[in-house]
DNA sequence: TGAAAAACTGTACCTACGGTGCAGTTTTGC
DNA sequence: GCAAAACTGCACCGTAGGTACAGTTTTTCA
């Protein structure tokens, strides 16, 4: 799309997203302004639309980016816990324990998540960008779903759940989490609240193990 | 403060309320305009500022009258619920058996909480409404916390598990799953994912009863 | 190194909206 | 029927998104 050539051109361009990110966190989407955002970066509003032909295309632009971001960093932190693990369950749980530490580190809290936001403003996007978020919600329950499937071939179920629920219970936790961080102005909430997560994932799958593993 | 006292002035305020909170809850408080609120309720601009002073008075009236309705809400369905049920564990996973049901009937799904809309534009708030939501969150902790002492009085837990945290986890779990359900267009998400809360609270407390009180 | 492409700047202008102020009018309750 | 409450009407300001387009500087690459 708005693909920048130029080394200096993608500089800016991630500088708008940078700020615009920011903003949208704090204020919204309506009330992050352009002038606003060309303050910060430096440049002229002609600046501002050379990269983006309007406010929507920085929307579309801000959310590709965060889906991209959250899924490298998805892949990155569960393949470095299956590394340490080897089995499925285990992998899981290292992994959601190195989120939740990763979470307790950010020194400001989490900024927030851009889904989120964009779901209480679903009226200002397009049908496009709405997909996007629909479509980067399924993607996290098909990636939990999957792992939860694996650990299913190895340890029975010991209450009878939907599986894509708690799948899904994942993304909730970590959205309600961030609203509670951001309500209580505590940074630690995030991080305490995917431990909890992580606990219910291990009860429910450790009270009838199948097969022998440590 | 802006007290109508005839019933036509409360009706009008309830209406302009009305409108906002739909409008915010769709598209965020900054692009919820005035003029949009006063064409819905059938008033001039004078007649909007004859009820608030300013957006700002607005905001925090919507967002009291929201506090005091969910409080209602709690109030009423746990109290309904302990009569049915006598003990307090028991009364707590009826309650959200009841509030469970009451989400999946939701006919339009759950129009989403102003709590976590106003989180995700705290920038634009005075530090007034930004109190008045921690006050409201920490209010629901408290009631939760209070709620699980009762329980625990009677019932071991199974795991080490602070109670503030599965307190806290009500919240995070019912604004997690309303943006869940917005961003999958899936109104039956939240009753779900109340359920396995009710699962979990369940889990930590009937592993290990205990047979007199302490 | 030089020309083309990319990355901007500057200016001018339009519309919508939040907000203010205030004088005048209708409606409601007692 | 009278006072207070609940409005209407109008005039005006500043900010912001957005459009259009011509001109200028910087970067890239052959």
């Amino acid at each position: 799309m708005t693909a920048s050539t130029s080394k200096k051109g993608a500089a800016t361009r991630g500088q708008i997203l940078d700020a615009a990110e920011t903003s949208v966190l704090e204020k919204g989407f309506a009330a992050t302004s352009i002038e606003e955002l060309i303050a910060v970066v430096g440049i002229t509003k002609s600046g501002f639309f050379y990269h983006f032909k309007d406010k929507g295309e920085l929307a579309k632009a801000l959310l590709i980016r965060y889906v991209e971001r959250e899924d490298a960093l998805f892949d990155d932190v569960f393949k470095r816990a299956d590394d340490l693990a080897g089995d499925p369950l285990h992998g899981f749980l290292v992994g959601l324990k190195m989120l939740s530490e990763m979470m307790a580190d950010l020194p400001n809290g989490h900024p927030g998540c851009l889904i989120a936001a964009y779901c209480y403003q679903d009226r200002l996007f397009d049908r496009e960008i709405r997909q996007l978020n629909t479509q980067a919600v399924l993607s996290w329950r098909r990636r939990f779903r999957a792992r939860l499937d694996l650990i299913a071939e190895r340890y029975a179920l010991c209450v009878d759940v939907d599986l894509d629920d708690v799948a899904d219970m994942f993304s909730v936790i970590a959205d309600g989490a961030i609203v509670l961080s951001k309500a209580l102005d505590d940074k630690t909430a995030l991080a305490r609240q995917i431990l909890l997560y992580r606990e219910y994932v291990r009860h429910l799958f450790t009270e009838i193990p199948r097969a022998p593993a440590a």
